[in-house]
DNA sequence: TTGCTTGCAAAAATTTTGCATCTAG
DNA sequence: CTAGATGCAAAATTTTTGCAAGCAA
């Protein structure tokens, strides 16, 4: 599962005039790390870290996780939660996945389709540009969210009783 | 191409115990005179209603974004620019587009393929939830930002030349 | 009338930046 | 050494909220 070992990074930072530090490579490392299917928003990484004993500032975090998905070692994610997460970008077809998301209680889940990615090198090949990314977002109403009746009557902060259980520290 | 008639939005307020006032009906002329294929930031949409000399305070424009959005008049687009565009939700197969942007200047473009919101829908299917928006995101760097020497050489303010006719006050 | 809406100002949440200091190459 | 990176705190941006007053149904 390494994708990205310490020193394809360095290469990749050093041919574009950047420095793999060590706050990088533990970021990376985080990610990697991270079980498939979860992403993480700034804030939450920075938890993470404190929590393993890293000293890493948030600024840091922020301009870290820029660079590395800038370079496109990581996908930016909008699931329309306040705020953007990131995970490791893996754009061959094996890995390549898209996002279903719960506009009332953000639940997401995680689909591919090949055809997907095809159509958009498509239209990346007729515009004459340069594929970074490829993702469709879903947005739904989950079941729960339709039995409770939503919209009318359900209040915009409600959320799917089970679905409390997330991220902070949970990396397997 | 008025797809929303004021009545028919008092009616899908109405539905759900929501009124129609004059700031939302305001707000939804703006996005039906919007000419297609653009998409607004609240701040933008706030600049419009202020040279239109409407008094529409921010907070009653975030507020009936979010609405709109939650009732299906508006779709929310995530282009990365650190901000939430709108636009009109036109779900039918001929309306229904997707994006390309640049990550680099953030020029949009749009695109329609029918067989992606058939994907979005055979997966909204199959996790038993109801579809409210599905839309594409390609992430790209146009030609300009690769001339310049994209990543390495473009700092992360550079923008193309030409690119700066936009917003503000385009309603056609 | 009643309860949804508005506008304002204040607060919250998220992200960016300036700068002195540190460090990878 | 030297240009790039960090950490902190301060600032900027974007969005949300409390509340008194207004207005649609």
């Amino acid at each position: 599962m390494n994708l990205y070992s310490a020193n394809s990074l360095k290469v990749e930072l050093n041919q574009r005039g950047c420095r793999l530090t060590p706050q990088r490579e533990t970021i990376l490392s985080v990610f990697q790390n991270l079980r498939q299917g979860n992403h993480l928003s700034a804030e939450e990484l920075y938890n993470i870290l404190h929590n393993q004993r890293e000293k890493i500032g948030l600024s840091t975090v922020y301009r870290t996780l820029h660079l590395l998905a800038r370079i496109g070692i990581l996908r930016e994610l909008e699931l329309a939660e306040g705020h953007k997460h990131y995970e490791l970008n893996l754009p061959d077809m094996h890995h390549h996945h898209h996002h279903l998301v719960c506009i009332q209680c953000h639940k997401t889940f995680e689909f591919s389709d090949e055809s997907i990615l095809k159509i958009g090198k498509k239209q990346v090949e007729k515009a004459g540009v340069e594929l970074l990314d490829c993702q469709l977002t879903v947005r739904a109403v989950c079941l729960e969210a339709l039995r409770e009746g939503w919209p009318s009557m359900v209040p915009s902060n409600w959320s799917c009783p089970r679905s409390h259980s997330e991220m902070e520290d949970e990396i397997s």
